[in-house]
DNA sequence: TAAAGCACTTACCTTAGGGAAACTGGTTAC
DNA sequence: GTAACCAGTTTCCCTAAGGTAAGTGCTTTA
């Protein structure tokens, strides 16, 4: 049904050829799935795009958070630390300065994170009359 | 920091502007919920793609995702139903035939696919040893 | 010297998501 | 006539996610 073609193609031609048609489909579903674990949740997404916004330090990240509590901040922060996509700095200062950036490698969810705003201003407009 | 320029940006210019930073930062945050308010949680997405790629019969849904169980494939594909994004057809036919297949509002969600797809194949030679 | 800010942590509790397994009510193939 | 297939449903259970609220140790501001 639904074909494009950009650079990988979500491969749904031959519909019913039964034969090699489950291993193909693997090769999309697993990829997706490798990235969700990642990146889904509730929170992680959201975190990025302030950090990414310019929100370093640990409250301003959880002001431009609408609904975030410091607990889940804090976790999900690590969470993202250890999966290379946040970096925590401490600045030897009086009291102690935290401040957290993104990686280099964060800068690749970029098109996932563009691909989703897109897909969420049309849906919204979608369902609230258009 | 990161900066790229498709059709939507993410507005990450002027980080130490205090004073309208954060409703900038809603702009893009709250579509990215809106988005994954629909397509998050680890099944979605693949049964998705595995009906795009032609897998329109319950049990061969169920087949092609590996360790999916009917319970959660048959919750999953109504809250598709609800959404719009999957249509369910029943044919009258001895024993009754159901067919499962993405509408053309499904189709939007390819660039999404796409991305995460992609995504995911360079993080995973990312992370196991490149 | 009290209040408020920073960067968190801890304890407690609720809910949602989801796994395992069995079961239903029908039909077809052997 | 029994095994297997289809399209699910039901029950029971468990864990992870996440909300609420309070506290900690420090420092700056009024």
């Amino acid at each position: 049904m639904q074909m494009k073609t950009e650079e990988l193609t979500i491969d749904c031609g031959r519909p019913e050829t039964e034969s090699s048609s489950h291993t193909d489909c693997h090769k999309v579903i697993m990829p997706v799935r490798d990235a969700l674990d990642v990146i889904s949740g509730k929170w992680k997404l959201p975190i990025i795009i302030a950090v990414s916004r310019g929100h370093k330090r640990f409250r301003d990240i959880e002001r431009s958070i609408p609904k975030i509590t410091s607990k889940v901040l804090s976790k999900e922060l690590k969470d993202l630390e250890t999966h290379k996509l946040v970096k925590r700095t401490v600045y030897d200062t009086q009291p102690v300065t935290v401040e957290y950036t993104l990686t280099p490698y964060a800068a690749t969810l970029d098109s996932v994170i563009i691909a989703l705003q897109k897909w969420g201003i049309q849906h919204r407009k979608k369902i609230l009359g258009k």
